[in-house]
RNA sequence: CGCGGGGUAGAGCAGUCUGGUAGCUCGUCGGGCUCAUAACCCGGAGGCCGUAGGUUCAAAUCCUACCCCCGCAUCCA
């Protein structure tokens, strides 16, 4: 019954720190899902990596007068320190300036350029003389061809909203240099993306599972016609074009980072010395890719990165899910990293605890649309849900139970039709729950999980065991161990969301194993490079294939230990000057 | 006429595909309980479901038009 997942994450550019935008869009959501499956016994497979090549890195290292490659590992660094942090559990985060990755991506590009896929055009960029280097049309600006606004972009006017080409720019500007840049012609390599426009057409009007806004927009693309798109540039940075005579181009970064799905796939296969172990997820056809990604990346693995796998080889799997999330917003804001309106991954975790973070995030995940970051409401939810109603209930129950049944799981007298009703309740839940985990509706399983949180309170206020206990403490015991048996099981609908803490649950309860492996950081070594990667250790159950997603079956007698509160009560005054 | 998402109680959201007495969390008001991190439980108040038409026995849900907000448009999830 054990199924393959592949859990596929958007790969963030080694450009900047994570802010909780990145975290609530594509990592969180996607190892909740992995942990979920984890849990279920399933084969997963959580792979992703640091983005090391495109423009903004490259124009970052020439600010800072480094090599690329430096601004790069600085920043993978701290994104293995945030994964860390938060309990992102990648079976392996690598990077894409690896042997690994620019050999396979040399691979495909050799092989879609000999079947003819891939055709070199002449194009007219504008070049910087001062830099000498071409320029992005993301860094010309001039004044628009349509209603002269002077600051526009080369490849849209803000003010107008028209689009054109850099070349049309009257007065064009360097970005870079701030002098005026000229045009030159430049050859580059075109994707004739044409050629399979019906073929991905016909996959994505089959994935009726997928959500209406990653369907709607991929649909409608496809519906308007794929032309030909430019897969080289003119910069130093990235995979070299695998070809004689063109050593001063590289391949387009958005081309060469989805492959990092499957490059990441063998190089763990590489590591755990199992040379065709990435099979299991990328040709066995039982095999489900979901791939975890922002709004705005929707086109590269909807079409670009189909269309590659396709073309390169159609045995490869194609993603059964791209469960794509809108964008979190700050006070009804973009995050911006240019204009310094975002939260840092790193700082809030300086003050909150993972789980707390990670409740909040994945109660308002931006699943359907925009959702709205506030302090107040991070505060809010945890003091009220996380901390009254599930810690709560948690150190309620065993805090009394340590007290009057000497530390044992008090032996219950006949279960009568509430404490079946509220047992049966949950049992179901994992079901219902399960559901929403299965069709990635992270915020839904969340709130499942709660809402029977809440049952298993309104439960107590009718046994109102403290009062039953001082004339019938066999009676009492009863309610407290369904209580428990309730508990220990909703540990396990919350573990996906909330490890650590459900793991804390889990060893009051006299659990020794862990519930989920751990995550390490191991240093690669490649020829004369080395690099530091995570990685995730599996416990012996996900080795197995064990489904433990089940209710608790927890035993009379058991001895416990005596809780400790699960979560901190957050005061306001904990935020104040964070933001910014 | 660029594309997409959205407009539902004071706040944040679900419900819209598969029409049928408008739901959840927080806040607020009142009550209960006292095992628990002043936490837990019950009840009340509060909504012409963006606007205007239409279809229907019945529309937040389907159709049409319009208004408003947000995002994207070869590189910031």
């Amino acid at each position: 019954m054990s199924r393959p997942i592949g859990v596929f994450v958007a790969w963030p550019y080694a450009n900047g720190d994570l802010h909780l935008g990145h975290v609530a869009g594509a990592y969180l959501p996607s190892d909740i899902f992995a942990r979920y499956h984890r849990l279920r016994g399933n084969d997963v497979l959580m792979v992703s990596g640091s983005d090391a090549h495109g423009t903004p890195i490259t124009l970052k290292a020439k600010q800072e007068d480094l090599h690329p490659y430096e601004v790069v590992k600085r920043y993978h660094a701290r994104f293995l320190e945030g994964w860390t942090r938060l309990g992102i559990s990648f079976d392996l985060f690598t990077h894409t300036h690896t042997k690994n990755h620019i050999a396979q991506t040399g691979e495909i590009f050799t092989k879609l350029r000999e079947q003819g896929d891939l055709l070199v055009g002449t194009q007219q960029q504008f070049f910087d003389e001062t830099e000498k280097m071409f320029l992005p049309d993301r860094y010309v600006r001039g004044t628009c061809p349509f209603c002269e606004y002077d600051q526009a972009r080369g490849d849209q006017c803000e003010k107008c909203g028209k689009t054109f080409e850099a070349k049309e720019l009257t007065e064009p500007m360097s970005l870079i240099s701030e002098t005026t840049p000229v045009l030159r012609d430049t050859d580059h390599y075109f994707f004739q993306m044409s050629k399979y426009n019906q073929q991905v057409l016909d996959y994505v009007s089959k994935q009726s599972h997928w959500r209406p806004h990653v369907k709607n927009f991929t649909q409608s693309m496809l519906e308007e016609g794929l032309g030909q798109r430019a897969i080289t540039r003119d910069i130093d940075w990235g995979v070299p074009v695998p070809e004689a005579g063109w050593e001063d181009k590289v391949i387009y970064v958005w081309f060469d980072a989805v492959i990092g799905y499957l490059s990441a796939s063998r190089e763990w296969s590489a590591i755990i010395e199992d040379e065709d172990a990435w099979k299991n997820w990328w040709k066995n056809k039982e095999a489900q890719g979901f791939y975890f990604i922002g709004k705005d990346n929707v086109p590269f693995h909807t079409v670009i990165w189909p269309l590659e796998l396709m073309a390169f080889d159609p045995e490869l799997n194609l993603p059964y899910d791209v469960p794509a999330n809108q964008f979190l917003n700050i006070d009804g804001e973009k995050f911006s990293t240019s204009r310094g309106l975002a939260v840092w991954l790193l700082q809030v975790l300086d003050t909150f605890d993972a789980d707390t973070v990670r409740y909040y995030l994945a109660s308002i995940f931006p699943e359907t649309k925009d959702a709205n970051f506030s302090w107040d409401e991070l505060i809010a939810r945890n003091n009220g849900e996380l901390v009254a109603a599930w810690g709560n209930l948690v150190n309620r129950v065993l805090g009394f139970a340590y007290k009057r049944y000497d530390g044992l799981v008090p032996t219950p007298m006949e279960l009568d039709d509430v404490d079946k009703a509220l047992l049966a309740k949950i049992e179901a839940g994992f079901d219902t729950v399960s559901k929403s985990y299965e069709e990635v509706r992270l915020r839904d399983a969340l709130k499942g999980a709660m809402s029977l949180t809440r049952d298993v309170n309104k439960y107590l206020d009718e046994k109102a065991p403290w009062t039953v206990f001082k004339t019938d403490p066999e009676k009492a015991g009863t309610a407290i161990f369904v209580a428990m048996r309730a508990i220990d099981s909703l540990k396990m609908l919350f573990a996906p969301v909330l490890p650590h803490s459900s793991q804390k649950v889990h060893e009051f309860f006299g659990g020794t194993d862990k519930l989920f492996g751990e995550s390490v950081t191991e240093t690669r070594i490649e020829g004369d490079d080395s690099y530091p990667v995570l990685r995730y250790t599996k416990t012996e159950a996900e080795v197995q294939g064990v489904d433990r997603w089940k209710m608790s079956d927890l035993q009379p007698g058991t001895s416990f230990s005596k809780p400790e509160p699960l979560y901190k009560v957050l005061e306001k005054e904990m935020v104040e000057g964070s933001d910014e």
